[in-house]
DNA sequence: TTCGATTAGTAAAACATTTTACCTGACCGA
DNA sequence: TCGGTCAGGTAAAATGTTTTACTAATCGAA
């Protein structure tokens, strides 16, 4: 038994045959090679243990068959809803079509010395996929129009032409204005995001107001409260919503974590979420289902769009996509359980 | 301006020296070259924009200078508590000492195939690293006593054989016990975490009521009760103490999340948490700080567990570590807040 | 002056693949 | 029999480094 591992030019000669040959039959997208000799050179593979090498691999045509997920250097990072759920969808495709993926946070001194740029150059990365960003991330601009494979995971720039994936927020604020609407809600509050951070809660929220009115429900100021994405902000958004207007009948939270907070408060102020007043999320998170009573919500398909983004990285990486812009929305998808079933007297 | 990358033979040229040279100055390891040389190649490397290919820097030693993270399939690997600070201080000490991550998720799939082998055989890792691994990751025997470099992060199993680094679980529990009854507390509750699950809840337990025990208070099993380390399985688990023994002076929880659930419990019960009773968490998460009363804990430090496994694995992967066993416990610490100013009448 | 050591550098092999261009023999129709 | 096509395969170049073993020049000491 040799000391290191079996290469090409073993099994080639354990086969009988020659190292383009082997090669060949690796790739198997050449049918130049006989059934027999074919059968004869994955023996020997098998025989030899082989495993090719995937960074010889890689250098004959500058490829990693690796991909790079950049995140942002949060506390909390990983702690986000979503991050698994993307991150899992970027896995799942990447994997399906022999890639792997590489991690990179974006910390300060990452991004100054703009080593996300080194590693397209040093061949270690075919492609680049980006999850959230903020505004903040002005080094963003370095992509603008740039035919480098790179694209924004849930976010869009407006002022930045870039490829990106994102969730139909506008259309999930539509969904909501439509579904409470039609139910005959007529005074219903919303909890919305941090506007200050990203586009989407914006995207989201003007969905919903912009809809209300084209149904006669305009809705003002008044009636919208900011939370920050936490259960305990959404209680407190609550609370102040029925101070502004006990009479409300609906109440629609930018994100499911907020609902449920919104639910606690409601239920503190002797309000049974569900029969007295009706409360709809936004993402369907697991909890969602499990909640008391069932939380209706708008379902996110976080994993989708990790796995959507991936997929078009990798036509670009591949030459597939001409050069036709990705900007991607990925549906939403309303899901009915017993948090609405109220309806206004 | 060429077409394509420049490479290291391109710098020779126009440097006016050989090929070895400049790799010799690109790795400057040696003091061979005189300074003036280096100084003109590292112009010709400025004036061509040159960056190195990893790919090809690999062959020759066959290193990939990358790490596999290797993470469970959970539903929300990602939304763990510490994953982000694990990952992030794997992150930095790798990034440190010239490494890139790899993230591997896995999957049944992955896990069957025996991917993680072909991980380290296809030379695209030089080491993996595995966070989250529970007893039922039986596959982790196949490591058992093997010189591959693997190393469990925040984990460790007493039926194989394996390197790891882990928090010092036990000396958090004693660490909480000499407090407590240095502050003269003999009657206290306990919220102890998922038994069934991993080793560590199981290990703070003992080590606190061990230590309990040798300071003559001994705590049988009935001031014990589970939680699952959410929030409100926290809440639950202070109202059954209460019930078991309203007189407790003190609640020892075994993470943050509980401990602030059993304070918001504790306030119905009519008790203010840190006044009239002493409640001493264990973590750090950020908001134990910003919590009122700010919560006494013990902090756990997750990052420098993932630095450190890091650290210890690129040690193998580099050969300086002779063929010692890893087994490391990284220290806790205790930090002293307002949850348990209080002192028993 | 010659011997060794030191300094600064180089040529060439090695790493493990892919890919391109070429070869050989068989077969077939004219 | 000649020319052409085709199937099945191969030799060799290319990919971009590191590393080993060697050389040429210089310098100090015997």
């Amino acid at each position: 038994m040799s000391k290191s591992r079996a290469n090409i030019r073993d099994v080639a000669k354990q086969s009988g045959v020659s190292l383009t040959t082997v090669s060949l039959v690796l790739n198997n997208n050449d049918q130049r090679i006989s059934e027999a000799t074919r059968q004869r050179v994955l023996a020997a593979m098998r025989d030899l243990d082989y495993t090719p090498s995937r960074l010889a691999r890689g250098l004959p045509n500058r490829r990693a068959n690796t991909l790079a997920v950049l995140v942002p250097a949060l506390q909390h990072a990983f702690a986000d809803v979503y991050f698994g759920e993307i991150i899992s969808g970027i896995y799942e495709e990447a994997a399906s079509r022999g890639y792997r993926i590489l991690l990179e946070v974006a910390r300060r001194e990452y991004v100054r010395r703009k080593e996300y740029l080194t590693l397209l150059e040093d061949c270690s990365v075919d492609g680049i996929l980006f999850i959230g960003a903020t505004e903040e991330h002005r080094w963003l601009s370095e992509f603008d129009s740039s035919d480098k494979p790179f694209i924004i995971v849930n976010n869009r720039f407006e002022q930045w032409d870039l490829h990106y994936v994102i969730c139909d927020y506008p259309q999930a604020g539509r969904t909501a204005a439509d579904y409470l609407v039609s139910r005959g809600h007529q005074r219903i509050g919303h909890i919305c995001g941090p506007s200050s951070m990203v586009l989407t809660s914006q995207e989201l929220t003007d969905g919903f107001v912009n809809r209300l009115s084209e149904h006669g429900v305009p809705m003002g100021d008044r009636m919208i409260v900011e939370g920050q994405y936490h259960s305990d902000t959404g209680k407190l958004a609550a609370d102040e919503l029925l101070k502004r207007d006990p009479d409300i009948t609906a109440i629609f939270a930018s994100n499911d974590k907020m609902a449920l907070g919104a639910c606690q408060a409601l239920r503190a102020s002797g309000r049974i979420p569900g029969e007295d007043i009706a409360v709809l999320g936004c993402d369907d998170i697991p909890t969602a289902a499990l909640a008391d009573p069932p939380l209706t919500t708008i379902r996110m398909n976080f994993f989708e769009v990790g796995s959507a983004a991936t997929s078009h990285l990798l036509d670009m990486v591949e030459g597939r996509n001409g050069q036709a812009m990705v900007q991607q929305r990925v549906p939403v998808l309303l899901v009915e359980r017993d948090s609405c079933t109220t309806l206004p007297s």
